[in-house]
DNA sequence: CTCTCCCT
């Protein structure tokens, strides 16, 4: 008797639209029957002929569960017309049509048979759930049908779907199914002010409560937030089992939340994203949501993923609420806003993760143009590559043979080149690593705490030597472990391995293998502070307080939180510093670095030798005078001109250049402002500066030398006439100019100061700049005071000495004062000479 | 002193 599911009226419009166009989308909520009805029903399509159905899905559970149902569906046994393949195990038979298969299968696949050959139709179970292995299916699938397979068909499922784009991306028709459930009343309980989401969670527990029967389940973004929500719901209730569930419980107590309550109780449980998909739970008839999640990010400046809380999706609020329509009415009560706007669609995990396996199965398959139905994002791209060739999996952009080699071993890039890097004879304790690196840490209670990774290998090895007693009581989740060991069992076959690794291996030797996997993760202790490292990534991470691994003097980071100061190290090995040399001796560089020492006023020279940012050794080396000039420039450029040691001879004949460059600008002068004379410190400074480590080195007398070096012959025969230094006066003295300062006004008339009886017989005012420029008169009276300023010295004469002479003459009455100044003889001493 | 989930 065929059991009939509301997708079942529409199977045959289904295999139909498939005769006629190769692509379809099929929109269908939970409970249509779409997983187990569809490729059932594909499997008569005339179109198909003798070929296969490959059908995905993004859990191994799901996987084997659908095949199993579709098995017995047929009155058969698994493995006949309907099989499954997953990682490290496989149930397919010769007369095999419908495969199930986990995403990361699927590119194997077509990796190995690009063609396809033998598969008529592949199904994309879940394709909402928008894993990077399904786009990536999805993409390198519609490549082969574009290319190679116009007649493969394509079948794009979904719960909750973005239709109408889907249906674009893949110029398909769409055909929606109804579902089997029952109507959902949305509710919105407003949040009191000040309110943590846990408070106003437990309190919507306790209206759930009162309005509803059976069991209530409560998304919460994160472990933290259920254990505080526990504890307010349990002193608030007795007779109500709380019960938490989230991805880092053991199976039994998984079980225990899954498992029918005492009758009579009420069940609230208090659960994270795992429920979303994941576990089935029966009975809800109440959920309420949070309405936020965690996701993993991935950052391509730090290379590194961590955990941020997000607003969920209206799609994944849905999906949510829809938990409560299973088996009758119920209620969905959100803890947001009615008015608040929700992403329609969870973003793509091909747009935040970390992307070096994508990338490496992109070089394999020889383009990277495919159609995306989200293009993956440059900078992950970028990052991907830059470590795909650190790990040699690529050269510029091909793969190489590893490369090749560590896709078919199908690890992760990080943990497979790290694997194919390994002697034979480690092969048994790298399947260990491959195992317990993919997993979830075992390890429970205090031990649960450690950050020391081997801790977590030692207990896989004393449970699989002694059995559950060998492994410490309550000091690891002994299902975990059998999990573990069922996995590590898979990469002992892939790697052709017989027995198991068991005992202590030596203090170093996980490290070293692990170093292989995250060299960017290196790190070294630092001096100064034994909790403190560096990464060779150029970054800061710290050691908790109560670290196992304190004293070690270098480390793999295998885990951290992420941190803009320093990070915080989660797990990591110790190893052996040497394999650095032998194995990665490519990446020290050893380097002259000089550094201008400000304090001691000296250019340092070190030679270092770094591995990446890590400085492993720095001697100090003799400065040449090749290199330290460029530390000495840029002191000189941050310092300042002024900082330089400016005697007087060089300040005036700097100043007496610029006047001239202002007076006599035909002559072409340089430029000496402040401005131009540090632009151009390399021309004119640096060959002064040549053998010398220390700025003060530099004497007064090579900067008045430098300067003068920046004028010709002809420029400086020129300044010696037209911007003198000194003029000699009618008295036979020379008298110095005053030249204004630099940079206030270069072309300033230059100042002459001068006793009035020294111009007796001079007429006019001297001049300068080739006759252009009087000079300024400072006219004093023989004690030197100021008498009058003025650039007319004949006006003077005529108008205002006879007054001042009366003046003069009664308070210096030695001093001769002639009534004709024009023709008197001028003098420096109170008696004209002779007289 | 800590973290959702999934996979070759």
């Amino acid at each position: 008797m065929p059991v009939s599911y509301p997708i079942t009226p529409l199977l045959p419009e289904i295999v139909a639209s498939l005769a006629g166009h190769p692509r379809l989308v099929l929109e269908a909520p939970p409970g249509a029957g779409k997983t187990t009805q569809v490729p059932l029903a594909l499997l008569e399509a005339a179109w198909l002929g003798d070929r296969k159905i490959v059908m995905l899905e993004p859990r191994r559970i799901a996987a084997r569960a659908a095949a199993e149902f579709m098995a017995t569906q047929l009155g058969e046994d698994i493995g006949q017309t309907v099989g499954y393949r997953i990682r490290f195990d496989a149930r397919i038979g010769p007369r095999t049509r419908i495969e199930v298969v986990t995403e990361g299968i699927l590119s194997r696949m077509i990796q190995d048979d690009p063609s396809l050959e033998g598969t008529g139709a592949i199904l994309f179970d879940e394709f909402h759930e928008r894993h990077l292995a399904g786009d990536l299916g999805a993409a390198l699938a519609l490549d082969v049908q574009a290319n190679l397979r116009p007649d493969l068909r394509l079948i794009v499922m979904s719960a909750t779907l973005d239709g109408e784009r889907i249906a674009q991306w893949l110029d398909a028709p769409r055909i929606s199914s109804p579902g089997r459930s029952y109507p959902v009343r949305i509710e919105h309980p407003p949040a009191r002010t000040q309110e943590t989401v846990e408070q106003h969670l437990a309190r919507t527990v306790n209206q759930a409560l009162r309005e509803t029967d059976g069991d209530i389940l409560a998304f919460l973004p994160g472990r933290r937030e259920i254990e505080r929500t526990r504890a307010i719901v349990e002193r608030q209730h007795e007779g109500v089992e709380v019960v938490a569930l989230h991805g880092e419980l053991s199976l039994a107590e998984q079980h225990l939340a899954l498992a029918a309550p005492d009758p009579g109780t009420r069940r609230v449980v208090l659960a994270t994203n795992v429920a979303e998909s994941s576990v089935t739970l029966p009975g809800i008839r109440a959920v309420i949501d949070s309405g936020q999640a965690r996701e993993p990010r991935f950052d391509p400046q730090s290379g590194f993923t961590r955990l941020e809380t997000i607003t969920i999706s209206q799609a994944s609020a849905d999906q949510r609420a829809g938990r409560a329509g299973r088996v009758a009415e119920g209620v969905a009560y959100r803890l947001w806003p009615q008015s608040r706007r929700l992403d329609a669609q969870r973003t793509a995990e091909i747009a935040q993760a970390e992307l070096s396996g994508l990338v490496l199965e992109l070089a394999a398959w020889g383009s990277e143009d495919i159609p995306w139905l989200d293009t993956p994002p440059t900078g992950a791209m970028g990052q991907a590559r830059d470590l795909l060739r650190r790990l040699g999996a690529l050269d510029t952009s091909r793969i190489t043979t590893l490369g090749r080699k560590m896709l078919a071993l199908g690890a992760s890039p990080r943990l497979a080149a790290a694997a194919l890097r390994a002697p034979p004879e480690l092969h048994p304790l790298v399947a260990d690593l491959l195992a317990l690196m993919e997993a979830r840490s075992p390890l429970r209670g205090e031990l649960g705490r450690t950050d020391d990774f081997r801790a977590r290998v030692a207990a896989l090895h004393l449970w699989r030597d002694g059995g559950a007693r060998g492994a410490r009581a309550g000091s690891a989740d002994i299902a975990a472990l059998a999990a573990i060991e069922k996995a590590a069992g898979g990469w002992r076959r892939r790697l052709g391995v017989r027995t198991g690794a068991s005992g202590v291996p030596h203090a170093h030797a996980i490290g070293d293998l692990l170093a292989h996997a995250f060299p960017d993760r290196i790190a070294r202790r630092d001096e100064g502070n034994a909790m403190r490292y560096q990464l060779a990534n150029g970054r800061g991470a710290r050691l908790h307080e109560n670290s196992a691994l304190h004293g070690e003097p270098w480390l793999v980071v295998l885990d951290l939180k992420l941190d803009a100061r320093d990070s915080l190290i989660f797990a990591g090995a110790p190893f052996d510093p040497r394999i650095l040399e032998i194995e990665y001796s490519s990446r020290f560089v050893t380097e002259r670095v000089l550094r201008w020492d400000d304090a001691r006023d000296i250019a340092e020279a070190f030679e270092e030798r770094r591995f990446d940012a890590l400085v492993l050794e720095r001697k100090s080396v003799p400065v040449t005078g090749a290199d330290a000039l460029p530390a000495l420039l840029a002191a000189i450029r941050a310092g300042g001109i002024e900082a330089l040691p400016w005697s007087e001879t060089a300040r005036r004949l700097r100043a007496r250049m610029g006047a001239l460059r202002v007076w006599r600008p035909e002559l072409g002068l340089p430029d000496v402002s402040d401005d131009a004379l540090l632009a151009s410190l390399d021309r004119w400074l640096a060959p002064y500066l040549e053998g010398k480590r220390r700025l003060s080195a530099l004497q007064a007398a090579d900067l008045s030398q430098a300067i003068a070096a920046l004028l010709d012959y002809d420029q400086r025969r020129a300044l010696d006439a037209d911007a003198p230094d000194e003029l000699r006066v009618p008295s036979g003295m020379t008298r110095r100019l005053g030249y204004g300062t630099l940079p206030d006004d270069p072309g300033a008339s230059p100042v002459l100061s001068v006793k009035l009886q020294e111009l007796f017989g001079l007429a006019d005012t001297p001049r300068v700049g080739a006759g252009r420029v009087p000079v300024t008169l400072h006219l004093l009276s023989p004690a030197g005071r100021p008498i009058q300023v003025t650039q007319d010295l004949h006006g003077f004469w005529e108008r205002t000495y006879p007054e001042v002479k009366k003046e003069l003459k009664g308070r210096y009455p030695k001093h001769p004062w002639p009534d004709d100044p024009w023709t008197a003889t001028a003098t420096h001493r109170a008696k004209p000479r002779g007289t």
